[in-house]
DNA sequence: CTAATGATGATA
DNA sequence: ATCATCATTAGC
């Protein structure tokens, strides 16, 4: 069953990845028991001459998901401990996706209280990409779901839409390349998105005396 | 500021 | 097989 705000956000998914990405923006994720509103989005053109998307050099395994049909999740380990999530945008063969930077918890706080145990504030609970997967108690197995039926992992549009004077965008965080694009888009002052850092490049360990 | 921690993609 | 990199986070 799939009610008409579904469809209209089945629809924007499938077109170009800019307007995809802000109208993911007051969308609710439900997954294992927590709720999030996403605040905070990136925007990543698949093949398409964008050095910092992940299938900017073709189809491998990891990113195979991008390049099937969208409102699919695409899902990874990063940094050898961390979990994001995408949801894939655009045409089969395309392979762009918006990664879902941020987010504040609206139902299940307890739980996601529970996973992540470090942090002191609500507000901080899915503050970052890999917080919000963290929190969302999301990881591998959510690689390749459908997103907008009735999975254990649910994308639901906006309860109500986000006005386009709320949505501001600047350059996308912690990628080498393409920081001319102001491809990250979030909600106008909202508590919950992420700070912005410079991509640093990680220097070499020390090496040992 | 840096360590943590392992998959990934490029190179050989 | 080996190496550098990595769409990050927590904790000094």
């Amino acid at each position: 069953m799939t009610d008409n705000a579904t469809s209209e956000l089945a629809e924007l998914l499938a077109g170009p990845v800019v307007p995809a990405a802000r109208g993911l923006l007051g969308c609710h994720l439900d997954a294992n028991g927590v709720t999030v509103r996403i605040t905070e989005v990136e925007a990543y053109a698949g093949t398409a001459g964008d050095p910092a998307s992940h299938a900017h050099r073709g189809r491998t395994a990891r990113n195979a998901v991008m390049f099937g049909p969208s409102g699919y999740a695409y899902v990874y380990f990063t940094y050898g401990m961390h979990w994001c999530m995408n949801v894939v945008t655009g045409p089969e063969g395309e392979a762009s996706a918006v990664l879902l930077r941020a987010g504040e918890v609206i139902d299940g706080l307890e739980v996601a209280r529970a996973r992540r145990t470090a942090v002191r504030r609500d507000l901080d609970l899915a503050r970052g990409p890999a917080r919000l997967c963290a929190a969302l108690g999301l990881d591998g197995a959510a690689y390749g779901r459908y997103l907008l039926g009735d999975g254990p992992v649910r994308l639901t549009p906006a309860p109500t839409p986000v006005p386009p004077d709320e949505i501001v965008s600047g350059p996308r965080v912690g990628v080498t390349g393409a920081h001319d694009r102001p491809w990250r888009f979030w909600l106008d002052g909202d508590p919950t998105v992420s700070q912005y850092r410079r991509h640093v490049p990680r220097r070499r360990p020390t090496i040992a005396p």
